[in-house]
DNA sequence: TAGATAAGTTAGCCATGTCTAACTTTTGTC
DNA sequence: GACAAAAGTTAGACATGGCTAACTTATCTA
């Protein structure tokens, strides 16, 4: 049995969950930090193919601002887990499923920060933030920003 | 220079960010991965003391889905931090700047979790992506977020 | 085409946050 | 008050995702 929801009213109450709903919220939150980074690396690479004709690690070490080594490791992993396809000092490209993914987080990327610009939030904190909170956000709650985003196109 | 504000016309499109500033936004999720134990424990801490009367680690370690020695080690890391106060065996209690973080995560947290539910998400859902949205929610959005609650208290 | 420069990799280090197994301390009960 | 159960700690392992230093490969240019 679920709870009743207060939708709007009475909002800074504190909910009083059960012990194992929290825990299995902070269960969530971990396995979102461990897919963060590949699909962080497969929206960037599909960008950088997209806009610049190709992926190479330089360029990724630089706008993710970290070292080269770091991308490095990273895309070796990433080629394990099979979304990537690339050979040693040469580009990088995404497989299938790789592709799949990056178009997956690009499509929820752009509707978190048009969501978030919506509320009068200025573009450069909308990405920003964005990029945070994108991996956390529920198949529910993107459908939400969805609905309230066309909300917003109807009143302007 | 900043970019021009589009505020909801024209949502879906990529922006072409600046590698810096993009590199920038990912530090900023770095640092604020960071943080994220921290204001979880001491938040879950403020929680306990309130409710339960005292922290204990069992007690944490549920709630938080991890098991006991994973507390003990982060206890120590945040008593190191100087955010909780505790000798071994007994429960766990706040320091001043401890009390202070945690006051303003729940806040923070509450706020989220209105706002979801605001959307007509139900509080379940609501608790679970508010616990991963939380920690990269910035000041800016946690004002327009607080804004767009008012506006549906007046509008309801 | 040779040599310099830029790009990429490898090796090895570190901190974080999780775990299990084994041990110690505290608590509760007969 | 003794002992069993519960709570807490310690030790040691592991994966992740950063880093620097040193090396290799590719590219550019004189």
């Amino acid at each position: 049995m679920t709870k009743l929801q207060s939708h709007g009213r009475e909002p800074f109450e504190t909910v009083d969950r059960a012990p194992e709903a929290q825990a299995e919220g902070f269960a969530t939150v971990r396995q979102a930090h461990e897919s963060e980074m590949a699909e962080d690396y497969v929206e960037l690479i599909a960008e950088l193919i997209e806009t610049r004709g190709e992926a190479r690690p330089v360029e990724i070490a630089e706008r993710l601002g970290v070292k080269p080594p770091t991308v490095t490791k990273n895309i070796s992993r990433l080629k394990a887990a099979g979304l990537v396809r690339r050979e040693p000092y040469r580009a990088i490209f995404l497989t299938d499923s790789g592709q799949e993914l990056a178009e997956a987080c690009r499509q929820r990327h752009r509707i978190v920060v048009a969501f978030l610009c919506s509320l009068g939030i200025d573009e450069e904190t909308a990405e920003r933030d964005a990029e945070g909170i994108e991996h956390h956000v529920s198949k529910t709650t993107l459908e939400a920003f969805g609905q309230a985003l066309k909300q917003s196109w109807r009143h302007e």
